[in-house]
DNA sequence: TCAATGATTGAG
DNA sequence: TCAATCATTGAG
Protein backbone atom coordinates (compact mmCIF):
# COMPACT_ATOMS: atom_id res chain seq x y z
CA UNK A 1 0.00 0.00 0.00
CA UNK A 2 1.11 3.27 -0.97
CA UNK A 3 -0.38 6.78 -0.32
CA UNK A 4 0.22 10.05 -2.89
CA UNK A 5 -0.93 12.86 -4.52
CA UNK A 6 -3.53 13.16 -6.50
CA UNK A 7 -1.17 15.07 -9.58
CA UNK A 8 1.48 12.65 -9.17
CA UNK A 9 -1.06 9.82 -10.02
CA UNK A 10 0.09 7.01 -12.92
CA UNK A 11 -2.11 7.01 -16.13
CA UNK A 12 -5.06 4.68 -15.83
CA UNK A 13 -4.90 1.28 -17.63
CA UNK A 14 -6.77 2.41 -20.63
CA UNK A 15 -9.77 1.03 -22.57
CA UNK A 16 -7.57 -1.12 -24.69
CA UNK A 17 -6.09 -2.98 -21.34
CA UNK A 18 -9.17 -4.50 -20.84
CA UNK A 19 -10.53 -5.26 -24.61
CA UNK A 20 -8.79 -8.27 -25.03
CA UNK A 21 -8.78 -11.95 -24.25
CA UNK A 22 -10.27 -11.78 -20.14
CA UNK A 23 -7.41 -14.62 -19.36
CA UNK A 24 -4.78 -12.95 -20.24
CA UNK A 25 -6.31 -9.97 -18.63
CA UNK A 26 -6.47 -11.94 -15.40
CA UNK A 27 -2.32 -12.78 -16.08
CA UNK A 28 -1.66 -9.37 -16.90
CA UNK A 29 -3.40 -7.54 -13.50
CA UNK A 30 -1.07 -9.45 -11.31
CA UNK A 31 1.65 -6.84 -10.23
CA UNK A 32 -0.60 -3.53 -11.56
CA UNK A 33 -1.42 -1.46 -8.55
CA UNK A 34 -5.05 -0.56 -7.68
CA UNK A 35 -6.03 2.55 -6.48
CA UNK A 36 -8.48 3.47 -4.42
CA UNK A 37 -9.38 7.23 -2.98
CA UNK A 38 -10.65 7.03 0.35
CA UNK A 39 -11.78 10.40 2.78
CA UNK A 40 -9.93 12.78 -0.18
CA UNK A 41 -6.37 10.54 0.04
CA UNK A 42 -5.40 7.85 -2.51
CA UNK A 43 -3.94 4.83 -1.77
CA UNK A 44 -2.74 2.13 -4.08
CA UNK A 45 -2.52 -1.93 -3.63
CA UNK A 46 -0.76 -4.44 -5.64
CA UNK A 47 -3.07 -7.12 -7.06
CA UNK A 48 -1.22 -10.65 -6.23
CA UNK A 49 -4.59 -12.68 -7.55
CA UNK A 50 -7.05 -12.38 -9.93
CA UNK A 51 -10.02 -14.88 -11.86
CA UNK A 52 -10.95 -14.90 -15.14
CA UNK A 53 -14.83 -15.55 -15.82
CA UNK A 54 -15.51 -15.87 -19.48
CA UNK A 55 -19.22 -16.18 -21.37
CA UNK A 56 -19.06 -19.69 -22.13
CA UNK A 57 -18.34 -21.06 -18.24
CA UNK A 58 -21.14 -22.32 -16.48
CA UNK A 59 -20.00 -20.15 -13.52
CA UNK A 60 -20.04 -16.90 -14.95
CA UNK A 61 -23.27 -14.88 -14.25
CA UNK A 62 -24.01 -13.91 -17.62
CA UNK A 63 -23.37 -17.67 -18.93
CA UNK A 64 -26.52 -17.98 -21.65
CA UNK A 65 -27.80 -14.67 -19.04
CA UNK A 66 -27.91 -10.94 -20.56
CA UNK A 67 -30.17 -9.37 -18.43
CA UNK A 68 -30.03 -7.99 -14.62
CA UNK A 69 -26.76 -7.64 -13.00
CA UNK A 70 -25.23 -9.64 -15.99
CA UNK A 71 -26.09 -6.91 -18.35
CA UNK A 72 -22.98 -4.70 -16.78
CA UNK A 73 -20.43 -8.21 -17.93
CA UNK A 74 -21.67 -6.97 -21.57
CA UNK A 75 -20.34 -2.95 -20.97
CA UNK A 76 -17.80 -1.29 -22.27
CA UNK A 77 -13.97 -2.91 -21.52
CA UNK A 78 -13.04 -1.14 -18.16
CA UNK A 79 -15.93 -0.74 -16.24
CA UNK A 80 -16.49 -1.95 -13.07
CA UNK A 81 -18.66 -4.85 -12.26
CA UNK A 82 -19.88 -5.14 -8.21
CA UNK A 83 -21.76 -7.39 -7.03
CA UNK A 84 -23.07 -8.65 -3.67
CA UNK A 85 -22.36 -12.22 -2.61
CA UNK A 86 -23.96 -14.12 0.27
CA UNK A 87 -26.09 -11.15 1.18
CA UNK A 88 -22.86 -9.91 2.61
CA UNK A 89 -20.00 -9.03 0.42
CA UNK A 90 -19.11 -7.20 -2.39
CA UNK A 91 -16.97 -8.43 -4.54
CA UNK A 92 -15.07 -5.89 -7.32
CA UNK A 93 -14.47 -7.04 -11.12
CA UNK A 94 -13.02 -5.37 -14.11
CA UNK A 95 -14.80 -5.86 -17.26
CA UNK A 96 -13.57 -7.48 -20.45
CA UNK A 97 -13.68 -8.41 -24.01
CA UNK A 98 -15.06 -5.80 -26.29
CA UNK A 99 -18.84 -4.17 -25.90
CA UNK A 100 -21.41 -6.67 -25.84
CA UNK A 101 -19.29 -9.08 -25.30
CA UNK A 102 -19.50 -10.72 -21.46
CA UNK A 103 -16.50 -11.12 -19.63
CA UNK A 104 -14.72 -10.06 -15.92
CA UNK A 105 -11.93 -10.87 -13.90
CA UNK A 106 -12.82 -10.61 -10.15
CA UNK A 107 -9.99 -8.78 -8.33
CA UNK A 108 -9.53 -12.11 -5.83
CA UNK A 109 -6.17 -10.34 -3.24
CA UNK A 110 -4.13 -7.27 -2.63
CA UNK A 111 -1.12 -7.31 -0.94
CA UNK A 112 -1.37 -5.14 2.05
CA UNK A 113 1.69 -2.52 2.68
CA UNK A 114 5.13 -3.42 4.84
CA UNK A 115 3.42 -2.14 7.65
CA UNK A 116 0.37 -4.05 7.98
CA UNK A 117 1.88 -6.94 7.15
CA UNK A 118 4.48 -6.89 9.96
CA UNK A 119 1.74 -5.82 12.41
CA UNK A 120 -0.30 -8.98 10.89
CA UNK A 121 2.66 -11.56 11.49
CA UNK A 122 3.20 -9.95 15.46
CA UNK A 123 0.13 -9.37 16.45
CA UNK A 124 -2.03 -11.44 14.27
CA UNK A 125 -5.15 -10.46 16.76
CA UNK A 126 -4.68 -6.65 16.60
CA UNK A 127 -4.87 -7.09 12.70
CA UNK A 128 -7.98 -5.53 12.20
CA UNK A 129 -10.52 -7.20 9.66
CA UNK A 130 -10.80 -3.57 8.34
CA UNK A 131 -7.36 -3.97 6.67
CA UNK A 132 -7.64 -7.64 5.52
CA UNK A 133 -7.22 -7.53 1.29
CA UNK A 134 -6.66 -10.74 1.43
CA UNK A 135 -9.63 -12.41 -0.41
CA UNK A 136 -12.62 -10.44 -2.87
CA UNK A 137 -15.19 -9.68 0.36
CA UNK A 138 -12.19 -8.48 2.58
CA UNK A 139 -10.68 -5.84 -0.05
CA UNK A 140 -13.94 -4.60 -1.02
CA UNK A 141 -14.96 -4.38 2.49
CA UNK A 142 -11.34 -2.37 3.24
CA UNK A 143 -11.74 0.04 0.26
CA UNK A 144 -15.54 0.98 0.77
CA UNK A 145 -16.08 -0.73 -2.79
CA UNK A 146 -19.74 -1.58 -2.96
CA UNK A 147 -22.03 -2.06 -5.27
CA UNK A 148 -24.22 1.56 -4.58
CA UNK A 149 -20.96 3.77 -5.19
CA UNK A 150 -18.88 1.60 -8.01
CA UNK A 151 -20.78 -0.76 -10.47
CA UNK A 152 -21.17 0.52 -13.49
CA UNK A 153 -17.51 3.22 -13.00
CA UNK A 154 -15.61 3.22 -15.35
CA UNK A 155 -11.95 2.28 -14.15
CA UNK A 156 -10.44 3.68 -17.24
CA UNK A 157 -9.95 7.66 -15.58
CA UNK A 158 -9.49 8.40 -11.56
CA UNK A 159 -12.79 10.44 -12.24
CA UNK A 160 -14.66 8.18 -10.02
CA UNK A 161 -11.76 7.33 -7.25
CA UNK A 162 -10.99 3.75 -8.64
CA UNK A 163 -8.49 2.62 -11.17
CA UNK A 164 -5.97 0.44 -11.73
CA UNK A 165 -2.26 1.17 -12.99
CA UNK A 166 0.75 -1.00 -14.40
CA UNK A 167 3.25 -1.71 -11.35
CA UNK A 168 6.37 -3.12 -10.84
CA UNK A 169 6.94 -5.88 -13.88
CA UNK A 170 6.38 -9.23 -12.55
CA UNK A 171 8.59 -11.93 -13.66
CA UNK A 172 6.35 -14.86 -15.64
CA UNK A 173 7.88 -17.36 -13.76
CA UNK A 174 6.09 -15.97 -10.50
CA UNK A 175 2.88 -16.31 -12.50
CA UNK A 176 0.73 -19.41 -10.69
CA UNK A 177 -2.11 -20.72 -12.85
CA UNK A 178 -3.82 -22.91 -10.53
CA UNK A 179 -6.85 -25.09 -10.70
CA UNK A 180 -9.61 -26.96 -8.36
CA UNK A 181 -11.46 -30.18 -8.77
CA UNK A 182 -15.07 -29.35 -7.83
CA UNK A 183 -18.53 -29.53 -8.72
CA UNK A 184 -19.87 -25.53 -9.55
CA UNK A 185 -23.64 -26.24 -10.76
CA UNK A 186 -23.48 -30.11 -11.34
CA UNK A 187 -20.15 -29.69 -13.83
CA UNK A 188 -16.34 -29.81 -12.98
CA UNK A 189 -14.53 -27.02 -13.73
CA UNK A 190 -11.30 -25.36 -13.64
CA UNK A 191 -10.16 -22.54 -11.33
CA UNK A 192 -9.09 -19.94 -12.62
CA UNK A 193 -6.62 -18.18 -10.66
CA UNK A 194 -3.46 -16.16 -11.42
CA UNK A 195 -1.39 -15.37 -8.74
CA UNK A 196 2.24 -14.03 -7.15
CA UNK A 197 3.97 -16.09 -5.35
CA UNK A 198 3.23 -14.64 -1.68
CA UNK A 199 1.49 -15.60 1.41
CA UNK A 200 -1.22 -12.80 0.45
CA UNK A 201 -3.76 -15.04 -1.23
CA UNK A 202 -7.30 -15.64 -0.64
CA UNK A 203 -8.73 -17.97 1.96
CA UNK A 204 -10.29 -19.96 -1.23
CA UNK A 205 -6.79 -20.25 -2.74
CA UNK A 206 -5.05 -21.86 -0.15
CA UNK A 207 -7.28 -24.27 0.54
CA UNK A 208 -6.99 -24.98 -3.30
CA UNK A 209 -3.41 -25.26 -2.84
CA UNK A 210 -3.36 -27.17 0.00
CA UNK A 211 -5.51 -29.90 -1.95
CA UNK A 212 -3.43 -29.94 -4.69
CA UNK A 213 -0.32 -30.24 -2.68
CA UNK A 214 -2.47 -33.28 -1.20
CA UNK A 215 -2.59 -35.15 -4.49
C1' DT B 1 -44.89 -14.81 -5.23
C1' DC B 2 -41.51 -17.75 -3.13
C1' DA B 3 -37.94 -21.06 -2.17
C1' DA B 4 -33.16 -22.20 -3.42
C1' DT B 5 -28.59 -20.69 -4.27
C1' DG B 6 -23.94 -18.69 -3.84
C1' DA B 7 -17.28 -15.85 -7.61
C1' DT B 8 -17.45 -15.56 1.12
C1' DT B 9 -16.04 -15.11 5.60
C1' DG B 10 -15.51 -15.74 10.60
C1' DA B 11 -16.69 -18.02 14.78
C1' DG B 12 -16.55 -22.22 17.50
C1' DT C 1 -18.06 -27.61 10.59
C1' DC C 2 -21.46 -24.35 10.12
C1' DA C 3 -24.07 -20.01 10.55
C1' DA C 4 -24.68 -15.25 8.87
C1' DT C 5 -27.61 -12.90 5.48
C1' DC C 6 -29.73 -11.15 0.96
C1' DA C 7 -29.54 -10.12 -4.17
C1' DT C 8 -30.49 -12.86 -7.83
C1' DT C 9 -32.51 -16.54 -10.12
C1' DG C 10 -35.83 -19.81 -11.68
C1' DA C 11 -39.81 -22.46 -10.81
C1' DG C 12 -44.81 -22.43 -9.84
Amino acid sequence: MNTQNFQNLPPPLGTAFYDRDTRLVAQDLLGCLLWRRQGGLWRSWRIVETEAYTQDDPACHAYQRKKGRAAMLYAEPGTAYVYMTYGMYHCLNAVTEPLDTAGAVLIRALEPDADVAQGAAQHPKDFSAELRTNGPGRLARALDITRDACNGQLLTTPEHGLFFSAGPPVPEALKITTTRIGISKGTELPWRYYELGNPWVSVRNRQAESEKQAL
